[in-house]
DNA sequence: ATATTACCTG
DNA sequence: CAGGTAATAT
């Protein structure tokens, strides 16, 4: 074994089984949008076995002792409508395959079956499926993304290897899918499941390849059998294949390769080594990004219609309020009118009397006087006055008041705000018309309206600041817009995991510093999904909007912290941003990264207050997740272009629909320009001084993002601005891998968007993707080391694994994309892999392979 | 023909 | 990480 040849070959299966695969980019994409919300039904509920199910799962597989029949009923109550067609087709959908293989594996190590059999065999026969379906799901699909699929599921067993005829024509394609009801969404979904099934299978063949696993040729004759039909089905998994078993499977299943399936037939041997070879490409998350901006951007929406209705209402009161006082008033009025004449001297105490009243304040005097002066004119008319009006108004009567009550007293009180309101509303209503009774009920009316008022005045606030943060720009930023930065921070704790890609973390103090391990119990876990859309979403969800959940529904829900079985595929914000604070974490590791919003308080300054921290927790009704950017500000000004002046009222603006890519981009953009671009170049020096942030400098970025103009941010990040680089610098580079975390696949597009400050052409463009290509390969060796590590270390059980921040994989991971920490991953970063892990476990019981064949094991 | 990926190799 | 190759998509 030691042989050279031997130990290039293993070293060179092992890399090809890369799990990684499984995407292919495709077709899925288009039609994705459609089906989108039908496949996330699909799949959740496809999922939902799933999750619960390690458990559940196990216990619908039990019974059968054929592992085939059983197993493929299982796989169709998890797939459910999703994969019909497939189904029928194929009774043994690549789970089937494996855990087949599994067995068989376990039979020759094990001698008997025994270790599979009983109950236990049943459970692990149930467990992989499950297992594996968990994998496949919470590896690819993201409800949004998965489309795709895919994902060549690999089969696991030399049986795999036939099959598969060339993939090439798409699920749609295959004739049996003609035969069957093919709906979009049920491929779809089916694609999905079987991508997801494909990473899981990849890793877990790979693992396997040792001699020992191979499964025996009475499988393949099994499998043989029900694989005729799948036949083409499965060719999309098969790409996946690595070449590595090729060599040896090639001769076992010679008779596959004839099988029937396939539309071209029987593909040429040659051919099919080929396929194992290579991959094909894969679609990406992208889609889902958008899909989520969309949706946020919907919900966002709708969140603002409520607020509007809030206000509405409050209004309503107002008026109401402002009838009552304005009746009592009236009786006053007559002698008032001629005192009024003190305008200016009012004004003073105007304000102080609103001072609660944001909005208000921010109208200018002059307004607030027009108001005024309309208000006493027609007091019939308020039902018509906005809500400004009314308050305008409600201020006038006030002051005039004071202003009444003032020339009794004399000027004393003129400065006297609220209270003199109140005294002269009194006074008035003793000495005027109204007796004792008026009075009280001057006062009465005035704290309801005084109530009301800042009631209205909060929730619009709210509303709009945390949206737009409107309010942060009257403040605030000039030149930006403070995008929610801390809000990002905060959340992460609370979402629930993200997993990307990367989980790397620092060590922190966070998790309580032990290891916070993952587990993903079945229990504990909600599914083990690695890239979950829905963890997308979350954490989207500070970002683009506060809505409520309601056109997740079922998302957001689990957003919240239930566990849902999504997957994504891509890669996603494992990481939180550090700290809310500007820059100043990025370097620090210290970060004092206190789950709860930590805004760190950096400085004063408008960023942090405008930004709406405030919000934050009147955003998101769940906890939110990692970036927090917001979509909106980006996408504003990203629009714009660099200078685009990102209003407040951007958020009326920011029309969903105009841009999903845009937005996505931008979204990352920001998030990325916040952190790579970051040092290069960092107008706001005001915080810390840019030196202080260590080498990395990203924080300054995160300044900036803070700041809003992403956009500009972006653009002239570098260097002061407008810079335009021909070359990628080392900063970019950081900046790229930071990206990684939210993008596994970037597309040359968002590469465009976010590496504003480059000047792009083919060279570039290609540099970039070659980076995310080798940063794939790095996550996903590092992936499947983890898995062998743990499968070598005895871990039998999916349960058994954990993943705490002092794991290699997060190590490995934060050293490799996260070296300055600028990020700090989520515990539940590690999830995906230990998701994956488990999985593969599950398959397996314990050493299935000698540490021998394990490529660089450890 | 181009673009993008996976896989390999250095 | 970069180069190169091959496969695949568009």
């Amino acid at each position: 074994m030691p042989d050279h040849d031997s130990t290039t070959l293993l070293t060179r299966q092992n890399k090809r089984r890369r799990v990684d695969i499984g995407v292919k980019r495709t077709v899925g994409s288009v039609i994705f949008p459609r089906t989108q919300e039908t496949l996330l039904d699909a799949m959740n509920q496809s999922h939902g076995p799933d999750q619960d199910g390690n458990c559940s799962l196990v216990s619908l597989g039990h019974g059968a002792t054929n592992g085939d029949g059983e197993k493929s009923n299982v796989l169709r109550k998890l797939l459910k409508r999703a994969n019909s067609y497939e189904d029928a087709m194929m009774p043994f959908p690549g789970a089937t395959i494996i855990s087949q293989l599994l067995k068989n594996n376990m039979g020759k190590n094990g001698g008997s079956d025994s270790g599979f059999q009983g109950s236990g065999a049943l459970s692990s026969g149930g467990s992989e499926i499950q297992a594996e379906d968990a994998c496949s799901n919470s590896s690819r699909d993201s409800p949004s993304d998965c489309l795709s699929p895919g994902p060549p599921l690999p089969p696991p067993s030399s049986s795999s290897n036939f099959g598969r005829p060339p993939p090439p024509p798409n699920h749609m394609s295959h004739s049996s899918s003609q035969s069957l009801s093919t709906f979009d969404l049920e491929r779809l979904s089916d694609e999905h499941l079987r991508a997801k099934r494909a990473r899981v299978e990849n890793i877990i063949r790979g693992m396997s390849h040792s001699p020992l696993v191979r499964p025996n040729s009475s499988d393949h004759n099994q499998e043989g059998n029900r694989e005729n039909e799948n036949g083409t089905s499965n060719s999309n998994n098969h790409r996946v294949e690595d070449g590595s078993h090729n060599s040896s499977r090639r001769g076992d299943c010679p008779s596959l390769l004839s099988s029937p399936g396939s539309r071209g037939g029987v593909v040429g041997i040659g051919e099919v080594y080929r396929e194992n070879k290579r991959k094909q490409r894969l679609p990406q998350q992208q889609h889902s990004f958008t899909q989520l901006v969309c949706s946020r951007q919907e919900q966002r929406q709708e969140e603002r219609r409520q607020l509007k209705l809030q206000l509405e209402d409050m209004q309503k009161q107002l008026r109401q309020l402002q009838e009552k006082f304005y009746q009592i008033y009236d009786s006053e009025t007559e002698e008032e009118e001629e005192n009024i004449v003190n305008g200016e001297a009012n004004r003073g105490r105007d304000r102080e009397e609103d001072g609660n009243l944001s909005e208000d304040s921010i109208r200018s005097d002059g307004l607030e006087e027009s108001h005024r002066d309309r208000g006493r004119h027609n007091h019939d008319d308020l039902s018509e006055l906005d809500p400004g009006l009314f308050l305008d108004r409600a201020r006038a009567l006030l002051r005039e008041q004071a202003l009444i009550d003032g020339e009794m007293e004399e000027d004393a009180d003129s400065r006297e705000g609220e209270r003199n309101g109140e005294m002269v509303i009194k006074r008035r209503a003793v000495a005027g018309s109204g007796g004792g009774g008026g009075r009280q009920l001057a006062e009465t009316l005035k704290q309801e309206l005084n109530c009301a008022v800042s009631q209205v005045v909060d929730t619009v606030v709210k509303g709009f600041s945390s949206p737009k943060q409107t309010a942060s720009h009257h403040h605030g930023c000039h030149s930006s817009t403070p995008a929610v930065p801390s809000s990002s921070s905060n959340s992460s704790s609370s979402c629930p995991p993200p997993f990307g890609p990367l989980p790397p973390l620092t060590p922190d103090s966070r998790f309580g510093g032990g290891n916070l391990a993952l587990c993903l119990n079945s229990e504990g876990s909600p599914t083990p999904n690695y890239h979950s859309s829905n963890q997308r979403l979350h954490c989207f969800g500070d970002v683009i909007i506060p809505s409520p959940l309601d056109s997740f529904g079922g998302l957001s829900s689990r957003l919240s912290g239930v566990p849902t079985p999504n997957d994504q595929t891509e890669a996603l914000p494992l990481v939180v941003r550090k700290s809310g604070g500007s820059g100043v974490e990025t370097t620090n590791p210290s970060l004092p990264p206190p789950p709860p919003p930590h805004h760190p308080s950096l400085h004063p300054s408008p960023l942090t207050a405008s930004l709406g921290f405030s919000p934050p927790s009147f955003r998101h009704p769940f906890p939110l997740p990692l970036m927090g950017y917001p979509f909106q500000n980006p996408l504003a000004s990203h629009g714009g272009g660099g200078g685009y002046p990102p209003g407040p009222k951007d958020h009326s603006r920011v029309s969903p629909d105009s841009m999903d890519i845009t937005r996505e981009t931008v979204s990352l953009r920001t998030k990325m320009t916040s952190l790579g671009g970051g040092h290069m170049g960092h107008h706001h020096h005001r915080q810390n001084s840019p030196s202080q942030h260590g080498p990395e400098g990203l924080s300054l970025s995160l300044i900036k993002s803070e700041c809003g103009d992403l956009q500009d941010m972006a653009d002239i990040s570098p260097y002061s601005g407008s810079t335009i680089q021909e070359g990628l610098s080392p900063n970019h580079l950081k900046k790229a891998k930071l990206m990684f975390f939210y993008t596994r696949y970037p597309s040359s597009n968002m590469l465009k968007m976010f590496f504003s400050d480059v000047k792009f052409n083919r060279c570039i463009t290609s540099q970039l993707i070659k980076w995310f290509s080798n940063f794939r390969e790095f996550y996903y060796i590092q992936m499947e080391k983890f898995a062998r590590q743990a499968i070598n270390e005895g871990v039998t059980a999916a349960e058994d694994l954990t993943v705490s921040r002092d794991a290699e994989l997060f190590r490995a991971l934060n050293m490799h994309y996260n070296k300055a920490n600028d990020f700090e991953a989520k515990e539940d970063a590690a999830r995906g892999a230990v998701v994956l892990v488990k999985a593969i476990c599950r398959s397996h019981p314990p050493p299935l392979l000698p540490s021998q064949y394990w490529s660089k094991g450890t």
